[in-house]
Formats: structure tokens, C-alpha cells, sequence
DNA sequence: TTGAAAGCGCTAACAC
DNA sequence: GTGTTAGCGCTTTCAA
């Protein structure tokens, strides 16, 4: 690897100079820029990072956490933070939690240690001592998906597409509400569907509603074990529920094919809708509440440029968007 | 933030016993090592990792570069080299080439700058002078997905599942073979796929074959536009093909759904496969050919280490399966 | 407009 | 066992 002083005596200057050019300082002459520029082009030149970062400079490096990269909800965050990371010339180092705190925390200690210049982070859970830490260290956090009380934090109002799933349901004339949740993650946007249905007249019965447990996360292929049992229980009831809310796209891509290999119809019998809005739920034709992904990895973005500035913590909530498909309305698809 | 220099102060040793104690050198006296982490503790000291990587010690940052997230496909290789490199301790850098050799360059050279210690590769194109550069560097390399001249390479035997397909057409008794690939990028498979079409006496006309042109990438929601008016034309030539191998499960998922919206029937008129056997195959239902993406990820990391043992270029390729579903076979699927 | 030189925080010979 | 010292590659005064 070539280095500055390689390009200096190549190019018969100091290595002064050739920081100067680097760095874009006024005060070269034209003709010295031209010839350490050939210089660096000939040697194929690219500065050591570990070097100027030891000078004070910055290190280039977001950390980003996310719970894992099975779900295509968050690849779809990765990549709209990591374009955005490459616009100004960032790298991004991403490590996946698999909803374990003790792995959350691992990480998270490991990128402060590798001196990330701000940590883009979907927690485990919504507070934790590890928060406190993380505070201490002055790396700049922004908490993405869900809010927090330690950090600026960017979301989306699930409570209301929640809502807006239930308001939808009633609108198609349904009438027994069930869902599925993750225990311990959903339970804010749960609740709101059972308020909105019950604000409807429809109570929200507790054997109809079912709770992923905390320990059962995505395996490899992203299937959640529980499912398969809920889906049991779901059409063995005599009671049978007519639509339900699923947690995401990916279970409930899971949930639908399995309800139609058992003789169900979606939408006819259940109708389905669920959340996320990933390439799942348009291939798949599922109802799904849509985030603005591109939008919050922006936010994200000047979130943790702002954490430094200003002694307040800001909680932006986007809106999120109900897309309706066939999941939940229009065409039925029997199999022949 | 507290410097190896005020730990030796605080402890009343010298800053090189302080790195012995750091770095777990035995030749330290258990009172002093006790003295020295004490200080450490007390003023909460974390190595810098710039100033440990400056002196040729190991960043632990792996490059991987991909072509973009929004591909399940590749979002499933990193998935498998992030978890791979947590097992050892190390972190992944990603960066995306959105398929522009410009980028790639770029990236790769940004890279290198970081320190990386390794890079796993999916390169824009089969080869080029960046490889050699690159090589020149030192940096450990291994191209994944497809072969190289230049670095150890793991890759899948598409070529073979081009034929398996073909097969598998050909079984299921189609005649009228099709193909979408992408320019540049599937020439070799589609290729073979053509041959073994032809070797069982079906000719794969000139005008069944579409090519998405070079400049098509995926836009930010995966969508290429080339393919509607390749639908279009499917379906409104004379000669009408049975069976259409896609170059990817995403493009086939569009494809089919088209089809369907244009009231063709799949696999009734048109059988269909595709490649990637990614989460899309599975929710829609597409015949697909299936790579081993974790052993891939696995292998990389191998291959990696293996680069300055040997002086020779290793290049595995790893067989594919078919996995057939729907799309190609079964169940005919009718909207009523 | 340029160069010499002093560090940034840490490691690793080499002394003692 | 421990300290001294010379860098790693770069930036940045301070002089010239």
C-alpha cells in the first residue's frame, strides 16, 4: 500500500504538500496540485483512515443495528441508510441482534469500541441500562422504529395503522377481530386495534388473539415455530374469527398460505391484513400498513447529526400508509 | 476521552506496561496488572482502535461489497456473512455498487482505505482492472457468486441448473422454450440452458429470448423496467413460447403476476422458473433453483484465509437444486 | 507556496 | 518485569 510519502517522493514534494492536496487546501500551486495528483493516480493512493482519524478527524463509520436481515422490513432499512451513508461518504457496519439483549448490548460496545462516529439503532427492547451506557460514551444515537427516552428517535404511529386496519375491517363488514403479536414488541399497536374494534361493537375475545413468545425469533428462513399452532387453533375454533391483524409481512405470508392449504379462503373467510408493506406483502398481495422507509433513513440520518446540538430529545412519529389488496378485499383466489 | 498515557500516569507505570496489560502479556506482575486495571476502570478506558490499527494490528472490519439490498437474494448472502463474521469477532462493512463499475471502484477503494482485512466480493463485472490493483494491495479477496481469474472464488454452478431447468421443462413436456436475462450478467446460463433445450430437439428462437439491457437496474423498489414491455411481447406474438426461465425470483415474481393480470395462465400456458429460490420464491410459488447460501457465506470466510497460504486461485463451485413448485408444475392457480 | 517537525494513541524492539 | 524509544500515516503549526 502505497502512502503519503510514496506519493511525495514520486511527485518531489513534501508530505505536507501532499496533505495539502488531499485535503483540498487553497495555498498549492497548479502546477504542484497536477503533479501530485498524478502521482496519487499512479500509485493508486487511497489515505489511511486509521491516520487521519488518529489526527482528531472523524472515522467515517455509522454503526447500524437491527434485529436481523431474514425479514426484508429491515434490508429495505439497511438500504435506504446505506444509500444515504454512501451520499455523504460514510460506511456503514451493520450487526444483527436476533432480539437477544445480551447480543444488542455485545454489539453495541463493540462498534463505540471500533469508533463509530454515531450509532443508528432498532433495540431490542424499548429501554434498557445499556442505554444509559451508550449515553455516557457521547456517541451520537438515533433509535430507529421505535421511541425512546434516552435518544432522538424515529418511528412510525403503528398505534394508528393499527387503527386504520380495524377501521378498514369494520368498512368490509367484518365482524369477529382476531390477531397475532410478538410478545413484548406489538403490544402498543395490539391494543389499539382491540380499542378501535371495541369502540366499533366489536369486542376483541382473548382466545381470539395470539402471542408469538419472547424466546421464538425468525429462524434461518424467517419461519416462527408458533405459527404453526396458531394457525391450528385458529381454524379449529368453533367461534371462527373473519379477519385478523398479523404483526408482519412475513408471518403473514406464512399464515395465509397455510390457512388456504387447510381449505380456508382469504379474503372469503379471514380476511388478512398486516404490516411492513415489503416486497412479501406485494408479491403476496397482503393488505399491509406501508412505512415510509426512505424517508426514515433520512431522518435517521439527521437525527444523530442533531443529538449534539440541541440539549432536547426528539421522537418523530411518520405516518404510515394502509395499502389495500386482495389479502383483505377484492379478487378471491381458490386453487383448483 | 482517556488516553493509554493517563492510564500510566494514574497507575505510576509506563504506558508500554499499560499495553502489556491491554494486550494480555504475561510478563506482568500480578500487583501491577492489578494497579493498571484499576486505573483502567477508574477512568473508563477503551483502547482507540485508529492508534492500535496504525500499528499493523487487525482492524477486524470485513468488506463486503454487493450489488444492492433490495435483492432478498443478496440480502440473504449478507445475512449469512454477518453472521459468519460475528462468530469470529469481526465486523462487516457493507457498501452496494448498484451494479456501476464506477461505484464499484469507488467502493472498493474507500475500502481498502478503511484497513479491511478481508474483502468478499460480488463484483459489477467478471473482471477487471481493479482486480489487479486490487491484488497489488495485498488485501485478502474472495469474489462471491461468481468466478475470477484474480482472487479464491465460490460460486454457483449456474450453468448446471440452466440445464436443470431446461430438464425439468422438457419433462413436464413444454416445447416452446423462452428465457429473460440480464445483459452481461447470465450469458453462460442462458447459454447452457439453450443448449440442453436444443440437444432434446427444441430450438430457442432468437425472438423468445429477451435481454434486460445494461443500464436497467433496479430501481429503489426492485423494479426493472424493462420487463413490462417483455411481457407485452410475450404475450402478443403468434407463436406463443410454454416455458420461461428468469434470471432472478424477483423479476420472475413481476413477470408472472403480469402474466396473470394480462389473463395468462401459469403454469397452464407458460411454465415458469426462475433462480435464487429466495423468500419470494417460497410466498409465490416459483419453481426456482436453490443455492447454498449459507455454506456460500461459510466458504467465503474460508476462502479469505486461505489467499496467503497458497499461491494457486481456488474457485468452488457449488451445486444448485431445483426446487420445483407451482409456477412450473401442480395446482393450476385461477382468479374467478 | 512550500518544507520541517511535532505530535495523534498505541505497539514492539531493545535495554536494564 | 519494566521503561525507553522509535515509528505506524497523517495533519498542522511554524518558518522560510
Amino acid at each position: 500500500m502505497a502512502s503519503i510519502k510514496d506519493v511525495a517522493t514520486k511527485a518531489g514534494v513534501s508530505t505536507a504538500t501532499v496533505s495539502r492536496v488531499i485535503n483540498n487546501h487553497p495555498s498549492v500551486s497548479v502546477e504542484t496540485r497536477r503533479e501530485v495528483h498524478s502521482a496519487m493516480d499512479f500509485l493508486c493512493y487511497v489515505p489511511n483512515r486509521s491516520a487521519v482519524q488518529l489526527n482528531g478527524k472523524c472515522s467515517g463509520l455509522i454503526g447500524v443495528v437491527v434485529p436481523n436481515l431474514i425479514n426484508p422490513h429491515f434490508c429495505e432499512l439497511l438500504a435506504s441508510l446505506e444509500e444515504e451513508a454512501r451520499y455523504v461518504g460514510k460506511s456503514v457496519l451493520v450487526k444483527t441482534h436476533q432480539n437477544q439483549p445480551f447480543q444488542d448490548k455485545q454489539l453495541v460496545r463493540t462498534l463505540v469500541g471500533m469508533g463509530i462516529e454515531a450509532l443508528i439503532w432498532v433495540p431490542t427492547e424499548a429501554e434498557s441500562s445499556l442505554s444509559e451506557w451508550l449515553l455516557s460514551t457521547g456517541v451520537n444515537t438515533a433509535v430507529v422504529t421505535q421511541t425512546s427516552r434516552f435518544f432522538n428517535s424515529v418511528s412510525n404511529n403503528q398505534e394508528r395503522g393499527a387503527e386504520t386496519i380495524a377501521e378498514h375491517f369494520i368498512d368490509i363488514g367484518r365482524t369477529r377481530f382476531g390477531f397475532i403479536g410478538q410478545d413484548g414488541v406489538d403490544n402498543r399497536k395490539i391494543s389499539a386495534f382491540c380499542k378501535k374494534a371495541l369502540s366499533h361493537g366489536h369486542r376483541v375475545e382473548k382466545h381470539h388473539g395470539y402471542w408469538i413468545p419472547k424466546g421464538d425469533g425468525e429462524n434461518s428462513r424467517g419461519h416462527i415455530h408458533s405459527l404453526d399452532s396458531i394457525v391450528d387453533k385458529i381454524t379449529s375454533r368453533e367461534d371462527k374469527i373473519n379477519c385478523l391483524l398479523i404483526y408482519n409481512d412475513v408471518a403473514a405470508s406464512y399464515v395465509i398460505e397455510k390457512l388456504r392449504r387447510k381449505g380456508g379462503n382469504v379474503p372469503g373467510d379471514i380476511a388478512v391484513a398486516s404490516f411492513d408493506n415489503t416486497i412479501i406483502a406485494q408479491v403476496m398481495n397482503i393488505t399491509s400498513i406501508a412505512q415510509p422507509i426512505n424517508e426514515m433513513g433520512k431522518l435517521a440520518f439527521e437525527l444523530i447529526n442533531k443529538t449534539e446540538k440541541y440539549d432536547h430529545i426528539d421522537s418523530i412519529a411518520l405516518t404510515t400508509k394502509l395499502i389495500v389488496r386482495e389479502s383483505s378485499l377484492g379478487m378471491t383466489v381458490t386453487k383448483i
